[in-house]
DNA sequence: TTGAAAGCGCTACCAT
DNA sequence: ATGGTAGCGCTTTCAA
C-alpha cells in the first residue's frame, strides 16, 4: 500500500497539503473545527504527522542539538560531572522540545575507524553541537564548522569566535593552591588525569612523579594545564610533584596517588584535579590507616554532589548551570552576549584539610 | 554567498552531482584518484559532505536510533541499571556508525505539556526507537506504530507483535523468594518502587504496608507485579507485606523501608525490587545498628557492579547484554529471530542473607 | 483563511 | 566507471 503523506490527507479531506501542513505546525492559522477534522482524518488513516526528514530539509530545523561525547560512554555516565552538565543540558533542550543527539566520538585511543566517527558527525540532523570535552583541534570539529553549525565549547577555547561557557581554571587551581598554603603546606602532590581534553593527540605519560614545572612547559596552553599553574602560582615555594591518573575514575586515581604516598619523603597535601580522583585518593589513604585533614590534606575539584559526603574540601564549579548555559547559547542565542561565558569558581572547605603535620 | 552544495563540488570539477555523492557514500564506485580530487575539492571550498536532512529524506536512512527516555535524566543516569544498559546498546550503534537521540518522555508526573513531548517523536529523525522502561500504552508508542519505524522494548509487552527483550520477572523473583524461604524467613517486607514502568497513569501509592495479595490485585499483568507474583508463588504461607519507595533510589529506598523495620513485630527479610533501592535498605538498617544478613536479611534484584561491594544477595539480569541485544534488534534485525527474547536470570548469594534468627 | 507553485539537497535508478 | 533524470515529502511564499 502506498505511504500515507500530507497529500493523502489533503486529498481525503478536499482540501490543500499547506493546510493540512498548518494544522500541524501553525494551528493558528486555520478554524479550531478544520483542525480537529484534519488531525481526525489523519489519525484514522494512520499518518504520524509530516515526515521528520523531509520537515527537516524543508525547514532547516531539526528539533535536536548534538553532543560530542566521548566514545566511553560507560565511563561518561558514571562520573558524576558529566551527569550534572547533562541534567543542566538536557533541561533546556526540554523546555524547547529538543531532543539531544549523543554523537560519540574518538578518544584517541582507537575502536572506532576515524572515517566512521566523521561521518556520524557528517549525518546527524541537529540544529547545532555542544563540544562536551572534544577539543576543538579534534577533526570533527571541523565538520561542524564547514556545516556552518552553531557549535559551544564547555572549557574556554583557543578560538576566540567559537563559544564557550568555562571557568577560569588557573584562579580558581589558585584558590586550592592558595588554601593549603595558608595550612603551610610545603610538600604537595598532584594528581591529574591523563587526558587535556579528548583530542587526536597521545595521552600524557609521566613516568613517576614529575616537577610540575616539568609538566606545565610539556603542554602549554591547555586546561588541564592552567590548572597546574595556578597551583604553582600559589605555591611557588613548594616542591610539587605531579603524578596521572590513568583516566578520571576514583579507581585510577587511588592507584595515581599510591606512588605519591608510599615515598619516603612524603608530600603533606594532595590536589587533585577532580573530585572522582580526590575520593580515590582518599580511599588509599584509608587503606593505609591514614585520616585525610590530619595525617595528609586532599582537596579536589568540582564539588559533584558525593563531595560532601567524603567531607572533601574542593573547588566548586557549577555543574548543572554549566549545561544550562550551554543549551541556552545554543537555542536562545541572543539571550546571551558574551561569546566565552566564564561561570564562577569557589573554595568550599571541609574536613579532608588541616594544618601540615608538624 | 550562495550555499555549497553538491552541485557546487560537482560543477566545480565538470562531473556529475551522482559521482561527487558517490565519493562520500560509495568509495567503491569510482576510482581512488577521482575521488581524492573531489574529496580536495570539497575541503577547498569549505563543503562539509552530503547534507544530512536531504540524505535522510532521499536514502530513508538516518544514521541515529531513539532512545524514549525518562524525562529525568539526572535520575536515569544515576541508576546504574541505566548506565549498563545505555552502555551495551551504544556499544552496538557505535559499531554501526550510528548515533543515540534521547527523547525524553512524559513520565505522568507533569512538567513538560503532552504535545511538546510527541512533537519530539514525531520530529524525531531516526531509524528506530528503543522503548527504555517506557510502556507499550504510552501516547508517544502510538506514533512511532505510525510511522511505521521499527521499535524494540526493554520489557516483556502485551502486544505480541512488538519486539522486546525482556527477562521472565516472575521467575527469577521466584528464585528469590525460594532462597528465602529455604533459609526459613516467614515474615518478609517487599519494597517496590511507585511506577509500574512510564506511563500516563498515576502512580502507585500504597498507604503504609500493605499485604502482598492486595497489591498484586491492583495492576496485574503488570511488570512489577510479575515479581510480586513470583515472591508469593516462592513463600506461598509467608506474612509478606509491600510498601513502595517514591522513587528507584538509595534514599527513596531507606525511607521506605523504615516503616517495616520499625514495626513491633517486624519482618526477619526484606525483598527490593532493585539493588539500588537494596542499598538503601541496607543504609537503613545500618544506621540502627542491625547488620544485613545476620539481623534482618536483603535481597536486591539486578546485580548492579556496586551490589558486590555490598555483599548484596541479588538477582543477576544482563545489563549490558539487554543493550547490545536491543541494538542488534533494531540495527540488524535479521539476526535475531525471537520476537520477544527472554535473557536469563540468576541468584547471587552473598552475605546479605542469613537464616532466619530464632 | 486557504490554495498553487516552487524547490530544499540529495540519492536511486538506469543508461552509457 | 560515470552521468542524466526523477522525485523523496515537505514548507515557504505569494496570490486569491
Amino acid at each position: 500500500m502506498p505511504r500515507v503523506t500530507l497529500q493523502t490527507i489533503a486529498d481525503a479531506l478536499g482540501v490543500s497539503r499547506s493546510t493540512v501542513s498548518n494544522a500541524y505546525n501553525k494551528p493558528d492559522q486555520l478554524t479550531q473545527e478544520l483542525r480537529e477534522r484534519i488531525l481526525a482524518e489523519a489519525t484514522k488513516l494512520g499518518y504520524a504527522g509530516p515526515d521528520a526528514a523531509a520537515r527537516s530539509l524543508r525547514s532547516g530545523k531539526t528539533g535536536a542539538i548534538g553532543l560530542l561525547f566521548t566514545e566511553s560512554l560507560p565511563y561518561a555516565f558514571s562520573d558524576p560531572y558529566a551527569v550534572g552538565f547533562l541534567t543542566g543540558l538536557a533541561e533546556v533542550a526540554e523546555r524547547h522540545g529538543t531532543s539531544l543527539l549523543l554523537v560519540p566520538v574518538d578518544t584517541g585511543l582507537g575502536g572506532t575507524p576515524e572515517a566512521d566517527l566523521e561521518r556520524a558527525v557528517r549525518q546527524a540532523v541537529v540544529d547545532g553541537f555542544c563540544l562536551y570535552c572534544v577539543d576543538e583541534s579534534h577533526p570533527a570539529v571541523d565538520i561542524i564548522r564547514a556545516r556552518g553549525l552553531p557549535m559551544v565549547a564547555t572549557y574556554p577555547p583557543k578560538d576566540p569566535h567559537l563559544r564557550s561557557v568555562g571557568i577560569d581554571d588557573e584562579a580558581a587551581a589558585f584558590k586550592a593552591g592558595e588554601h593549603l598554603a595558608r595550612l603551610g603546606h610545603e610538600r604537595i602532590g598532584v594528581v591529574m588525569d591523563r587526558w587535556f581534553g579528548i583530542r587526536p593527540f597521545p595521552p600524557l605519560d609521566l613516568e613517576g612523579p614529575t616537577p610540575i614545572q616539568q609538566v606545565i612547559d610539556l603542554a602549554p596552553g591547555e586546561e588541564s594545564t592552567f590548572r597546574l599553574r595556578g597551583y604553582r602560582k600559589a605555591l611557588p615555594d613548594a616542591d610539587i610533584m605531579v603524578t596521572t591518573a590513568e583516566r578520571n575514575s576514583r579507581a585510577a586515581g587511588a592507584v595515581a596517588v599510591e606512588e605519591l604516598i608510599d615515598q619516603r619523603c612524603r608530600s603533606t597535601a594532595i590536589l587533585a584535579v577532580s573530585d572522582v580522583i580526590a575520593f580515590g585518593v582518599i580511599d588509599a589513604l584509608r587503606q593505609r590507616g591514614l585520616t585525610p585533614g590530619q595525617d595528609l590534606s586532599v582537596v579536589g575539584f568540582d564539588d559533584v554532589p558525593q563531595a560532601a559526603e567524603f567531607g572533601l574540601t574542593t573547588i566548586r564549579q557549577p555543574m548543572v548551570d554549566r549545561g544550562r548555559m550551554v543549551g541556552r547559547m545554543l537555542l536562545e542565542p541572543d539571550t546571551i552576549a558574551e561569546r566565552q561565558v566564564r561561570l564562577p569558581t569557589e573554595l568550599v572547605v571541609r574536613t579532608s584539610t588541616g594544618p601540615r603535620p608538624s
